[in-house]
DNA sequence: GACTCGTTGTACCAATCGGTACAATCTCCC
DNA sequence: GGGAGATTGTACCGATTGGTACAACGAGTC
């Protein structure tokens, strides 16, 4: 009944919140509501096919919303603008946390190492093509790109363990005068 | 036989490469050496009390190699070289991952989340107490202290999610010109 | 030798893990 | 209504989970 796509955001959620491992499937059956039976329908793979999938949607939404304008900008200003702001709404000012980082963190890494790794490196790698389009040298464009990604995932694990997003949010303000500070 | 002290760091490795509920008592005991009878020997409070312990030795390490030469420097800015160093060599450089941060991200935060905030919490302030003695205010002393820790976990992050250590080393050199900038 | 006491290995426990099998059900088209 | 194929719930599987019980062992001490 439910739409196959409909599912991938609550497993997501359920990673996000659990982990990898942590994320059983009587957990899974819980959040959809869906009997084992539906989802070994829907994902013949099981749990790794889920998370995949999720891992899949999660770029795309990535690359659609916040990679892909970053890399062709009218005005890479703005662009930049826009990912900041992208990034707060996604990780809900610091409420949610990045489940490429749990699990680039969590032992399910080697898994999934192509898909962290990938997703990463676009993110770098788009922020740099605008960086440069403000004038910045390739190699400083690199490095505050670096810098911006790493900020971005640092300060979400600060906003969990001290369970204050606020820090989230001036992270990301203050990301946005040294990005493009002389 | 073998000394319980010496216990901890090898427990420590397995949680920090494994994650709180992925390290299973067959990993712990392979690791150690140990059955499970002399692990419940020494560790009455099973798993639960084997993780805080490690997190206690841990806090210990940085309260007294890190934590505590950062507020009382004789000079602050050799402490926050040491620091800087320090933190390198216990994350060797990038190829270790941060136990706290792992613990943080993870479902188990929950039961560890005084000591996962009280870690974070006091080396922040540790720092920013260094920083306020090289005359920076209060404000931007605790902000930057807070940039530090929250760049420091971001680079474990990212060095992980892209399997490259460099990450880790170039954020700490960047930091200490960072730190200290007017 | 007998006593203790700290330490160890092993057998065992209920619960849960991810996954499979399959019959029952639903939906849609004819 | 009847057939087809997608969808679902449930019972079940062997393996593994964290944890307990307990008997055997070790080195001292008297």
């Amino acid at each position: 009944m439910k739409d196959r796509a409909a599912l991938l955001p609550i497993l997501g959620e359920v990673f996000r919140t659990h982990g990898y491992e942590g994320a059983s499937l009587a957990l899974i059956t819980e959040a959809t509501g869906l009997g084992k039976g539906s989802l070994y329908h829907f994902f013949p793979g099981g749990k790794k096919q889920m998370a995949e999938e999720v891992l899949a949607e999660i770029d795309g939404w990535f690359e659609a919303n916040i990679f892909a304008p970053l890399r062709d900008p009218s005005d890479p200003r703005i662009a930049i603008a826009a990912m900041l702001s992208g990034v707060d709404d996604y990780f809900r000012s610091g409420h949610r946390v990045c489940l490429v980082g749990v699990i680039a963190l969590g032992h399910a890494r080697d898994e999934f190492a192509v898909q962290v790794n990938d997703y990463f490196a676009r993110w770098q790698d788009s922020l740099a093509v605008a960086l440069r389009c403000c004038g910045l040298s390739a190699v400083v464009a690199r490095r505050r790109a670096e810098d911006a990604v790493l900020s971005i995932q640092g300060a979400l694990v600060l906003a969990r363990a001290r369970g204050d997003s606020a820090v989230f949010t001036r992270t990301l303000s203050e990301l946005k005068t040294r990005l493009l500070a002389a």
